[in-house]
RNA sequence: GGGCGGAUAGCUCAGUUGGAAGAGCGCUGCCCUUACAAGGCAGAGGUCACAGGUUCAAUCCCUGUUCCGCCUACCA
């Protein structure tokens, strides 16, 4: 004990530790951060595209700028890491490309709470000052998640770090925006989409999460306008937009309604008219009362509706979606009614309103209602159908090619279950709303002439928002402009400077930013420096794999696959990994709010950052969600630890000379462990190459503690413990040897400990990292060895259980005898009794022999082999009695069942010859054993009795 | 409303081209045996959700039911 660790390659990395004993526990905190610098040091984790090997690129799903590690990042990364690392050790040429992502919404929202608390605003900071106090957020705080990321071991190349804001990918962005535009799949337009009114910007469809709400179906009741005693009544849930209604439809074929189609109903509370209309496809007959009120400014479907009769849009909204005083005398609402419902947001309108149509006995009836409601993801505010001019993607051209490539298979998904998911959503994918009118993102290269759109540029947002801006937001937000979609924009790459219709140079910029999932969906090619053809781009697109959660599919893969065909002519992946979703150990969602959270970098303090990543790797099923319990992390520390012992035992036993010896040389012991070494490399790699993370974790964890602790370090401790012993040299060579392949096995599921007893055990190389990854040797199989295990295993056991049951203690002698009932296995369990002696414990004097003498000998059976005990002195025979007792009920229940399937005449005939043969090996062990423990329960009976 | 996945030991989960049910944690008992008590050894614990069907044989394949997740959707 005390050996002095020192690292070989860079001394000066132990200086403060050359006193440092190895301790018994394993501290992950005093290597982890020495060993990464060591690796960044060293550029291991470098990759150019003149390196050797067929090239294996992943990119990784960049995180937020304004991201903290979370678990979800950690399994991510972890899988990612796991992956990159195996590969680099294969010899591939291995590049994982890191980078953060803008996340234009986010991020102006935690920049904006900070000016919150300073005072400020961004309205009253303006939109240069802003977009130069994000960046500088970003220099301070964004690089918080990349250090966070190396915390967790992951190699990314980061001499290569990009970011989605950088020259680069933004030239990137504009150059896709101006191609797109000019084939016709990028446009402008006014469209009914999803408004956050708290962000204050357009989101796309996959920006609203659903949830279902209670809410309340009102029925109102609309008078024709020529005959008021005539009264249609329409249901809503959503009485506050019916001052934009501008027609009701029923369905055409509807004979209650149908002949009043063309004529008018008044709209209650307002001074104005609308059509009845007749539409199919609105309109469900059977549901309600068959009537269905329009409005196309407030209602997806009835923006649609609208279209087809060709309706005026009333918007009664402002942005922040409250009844707006413009709209609503636009709308032609009786003055009381504004009163009373101007400025308030929907919520707080509808009772008012409830109580205005009740007053007026228009409301037939309230009921209570569940209706699906639509939050941001970004905020969870309610999202509100607004109509507003937006770009948007012409996406169905796109979406073609990218549902063949996974339809071909060019694409693969692992697991395959979610192709379907992504195709059913590719079919019906509807176009892509890239706007958003916010500040920090690309902002759209589009400009437009002011001479030419003189009128069509305005200081408004609204028409109607004037009042509430003026009222609300401070002086430099009123500046704020908008442009009409009649508007012509130029789209280019670079600001233009003449007017190609007018020659004047006179321009305003399209305000608004890009969705931030349109750079994203450049990442895999914008990365490696498109457009220009740059040696990366060449060798490392497509990439290998892109591991990514299931929450991002749409925003994010689906858009790569379709831009990656699009502008590369090939997809950006072959495989698409998609892993669970990280819950508490309840399985709910981990959320601030529930304060369910476990923080990774918690975790790493506590336990080390190798047992949180081998917990993720091990729990990583495919199709199944990941209910992450603490004590699971626990047990992999102790793993860890378990491995920081093995290298103890190692180098306490490692003086001495080693020498290599010949295959079939080797000691029992050396020739199985290598058999099972060799079928962990197989086991390890198959998994590995298959995505199964979980597979290999196990496989590895299987191996290590209970092959190789339990079993092969005990089978060798007596030669090793005798400094006489002519095998040692052999078995510390096959040590060494064995536990250094088992480390570099295990290296990319926990780089820091496999780096740290990798560098103090004998080595002439720098670093674990760049080793090679264990091949399976086919020369170490051993079937006789494995075999022998076998035995050997029964026989160990059988010893230790008779000295449970016995109460038997260590250190009191007991003396056995073995026999074996098969031919052939005598030998070779004679072979094995000096191991079976030191492994049962205690002190034990062991013989095999076929004839037992007579006399007081308990014998115990197990699969056909015997054991006789000598019993010496006073010890408790009632629970080996029992034991023996339990041994034969269940030994009868097991013979009648394998007799009855054996006499059953068609199981004879139809199973398979082998199973048949196993049945009856199976029985014939039941009934020798059954002779045998008769025998024991009447001498123990005796035995008792005497 | 549509689609997908899950239901196996007290808990978290593996597994089976259909042929004697597995791990980790927890629990019980013994052991501080000079790598490891964050350990060792020996145990207890399961009609593999329910009901049918196919088969010589079903936890596994098929059908239906119940419960739980997730995705998706315009039923006012």
């Amino acid at each position: 004990m005390g050996r002095v660790l020192r690292c070989p390659i860079f001394p000066a990395l132990y200086t403060d530790m050359t006193t440092r004993q190895l301790d018994k526990t394993y501290d992950p905190r005093l290597v982890e951060e020495r060993w990464y610098r060591f690796w960044i040091e060293r550029r291991y984790f470098h990759a150019e595209p003149s390196d050797s090997g067929e090239p294996y690129c992943i990119v990784i799903p960049p995180p937020n700028v304004t991201g903290s590690l979370h678990v979800g990042h950690a399994l991510n990364n972890t899988l990612q890491d796991i992956l990159i690392r195996w590969r680099r050790m294969q010899g591939r040429n291995t590049l994982w490309m890191p980078g953060t992502d803008h996340a234009g919404i986010a991020t102006q929202n935690v920049v904006e709470k900070q000016l919150l608390q300073e005072g400020t605003s961004r309205e009253a900071l303006g939109r240069e000052k802003f977009i130069e106090r994000v960046w500088q957020w970003k220099a301070t705080s964004g690089d918080r998640i990349v250090r966070q990321l190396e915390r967790l071991g992951a190699s990314c190349d980061w001499e290569r770090l990009r970011f989605t804001m950088d020259e680069g990918l933004s030239r990137a962005v504009r150059e896709v925006f101006v191609r797109l535009h000019e084939e016709g799949l990028i446009y402008r337009g006014e469209r009914l989409i999803n408004w956050c009114p708290r962000c204050l910007t357009a989101l796309s469809d996959i920006e609203v999460e659903h949830e279902d709400a209670k809410g309340r179906l009102y029925s109102i009741e609309y008078p024709l306008a020529d005959d008021p005693s005539v009264r249609l009544t329409v249901a809503t849930t959503r009485p506050e937009t019916m001052f934009g209604d501008t027609a009701v439809a029923v369905h055409p074929d509807d004979g209650r309604y149908n002949s009043l189609i063309g004529r008018e109903v008044r709209v209650p509370l307002t001074g104005r008219t609308i059509p009845i209309v007749g539409d199919a496809i609105l309109v469900d007959p059977e549901f309600g009362t068959g009537v269905v009120k329009i409005t196309p400014a407030h209602d997806f479907n009835d923006f649609e509706a609208g279209e087809r009769h060709r309706l005026p849009r009333l918007s009664v909204f402002d942005h922040h979606a409250r009844l707006d005083p413009v709209g609503l005398r636009a709308a032609a609402v009786e003055q009381s009614a504004v009163e009373a419902v101007e400025l308030l947001p929907a919520a707080k309108a509808r009772p008012k309103i409830e109580q205005l149509l009740r007053d007026r006995g228009a409301l037939v009836k309230v009921e209570d209602h569940t209706m699906a409601l639509g939050r941001c993801y970004r905020c969870k505010t309610v999202v509100e159908p607004y109509l507003s001019p937006q770009w948007f993607v012409n996406i169905k051209p796109l979406a073609q090619p990218a549902i063949e490539a996974v339809e071909q298979g060019r694409v693969r998904f692992i697991p395959e279950g979610w192709i379907n998911n992504y195709l059913g959503w590719m079919r019906d994918i509807k176009d892509w709303c890239i706007s958003r009118q916010i500040w920090w993102g690309h902002q759209i290269p589009a400009w437009y002439c002011t001479h030419c759109n003189k009128e069509l540029i305005l200081e408004t947002v609204h028409a109607g928002m004037a009042t509430t801006e003026a009222k609300d937001l401070p002086q430099a937000s009123r500046t704020r402009i908008t442009i009409l979609p009649k508007a012509k924009p130029i789209v280019a790459r670079t600001a233009p400077n003449r007017c190609p219709t007018c020659g004047k140079n006179r321009f305003i910029r399209d305000p608004d930013v890009l969705d931030t999932w349109f750079s994203s969906g450049l990442w895999p090619f914008s990365t490696l420096g498109w457009p220009d053809q740059t040696p990366e781009l060449k060798t490392y697109y497509p990439t290998a794999v892109l591991v990514t959660g299931l929450d991002i599919l749409f925003f994010w893969v689906a858009r790569m696959i379709m831009l990656g065909l699009k502008f590369m002519g090939d997809v950006p992946f072959r495989d698409v990994y998609i892993h669970a979703l990280v819950r508490d150990a309840e399985g709910q969602k981990m959320s601030k709010s529930k304060g369910n959270v476990i923080d990774p970098l918690h975790v790493m303090d506590q336990y080390g950052t190798d047992a949180l990543r081998f917990t993720l790797a091990s729990m990583a099923s495919p199709g199944r969600d990941i209910k992450l319990a603490e004590e699971r992390i626990e047990g992999y520390r102790n793993f860890a630890n378990k491995i920081w012992n093995v290298a103890r035992f190692i180098l306490l036993h490692l003086e001495g000379p080693r020498a290599a010896t010949p295959p079939n040389e080797r000691p029992f012991p050396d020739r199985w462990i290598l058999s099972r070494l060799s079928n962990a490399v197989t086991q390890v790699t198959e998994e590995l190459n298959a995505y199964r993370f979980d597979r290999a974790a196990g496989a590895l964890y299987q191996f290590i503690w209970h092959e190789y602790c339990d079993w092969y370090l005990e089978l060798i401790k007596p030669e090793l413990q005798d400094p006489a012993s002519p095998l040692a040299p052999g078995i510390r060579q096959t040590l060494v040897e064995s536990f250094e392949t088992m480390l570099r096995l295990l290296h990319p599921f926990m780089p820091f400990i496999t780096e740290e007893v990798w560098q103090s055990l004998p080595h002439e190389e720098a670093s674990i990292v760049t080793r090679p990854y264990p091949l399976a040797q086919p020369e170490w199989a051993d079937r006789e060895a494995e075999g022998s295990f076998v035995l050997l295993e029964r026989a160990v056991k059988m010893v230790r259980t008779a000295r449970v049951l016995l109460n038997y203690p260590p250190a009191k002698h007991l003396t056995l005898y073995f026999s074996h009932e098969l031919g052939g296995e005598e030998r070779r369990l004679r072979m094995l009794l000096p191991h079976v002696a030191h492994l049962g414990r205690g002190k034990s004097e062991i013989v095999a022999i076929e004839n037992m003498p007579a006399g007081h000998i308990l014998r115990l059976v197990l699969e056909g082999l015997t054991v006789g005990i000598v019993v010496e002195g006073d010890v408790d025979l009632h629970k080996a009695l029992d034991r023996i007792r339990k041994q034969i009920a269940e030994g009868e229940k097991e013979r009648q069942r394998l007799e009855g399937k054996l006499n059953n005449a068609e199981f004879t005939a139809k199973a398979p010859p082998d199973v048949i043969a196993d049945h009856q090996e199976r029985l014939e062990g039941v009934r020798r054993d059954r002779v045998m423990l008769r025998d024991s329960e009447s001498q123990l009976d005796n035995m008792l009795k005497d």
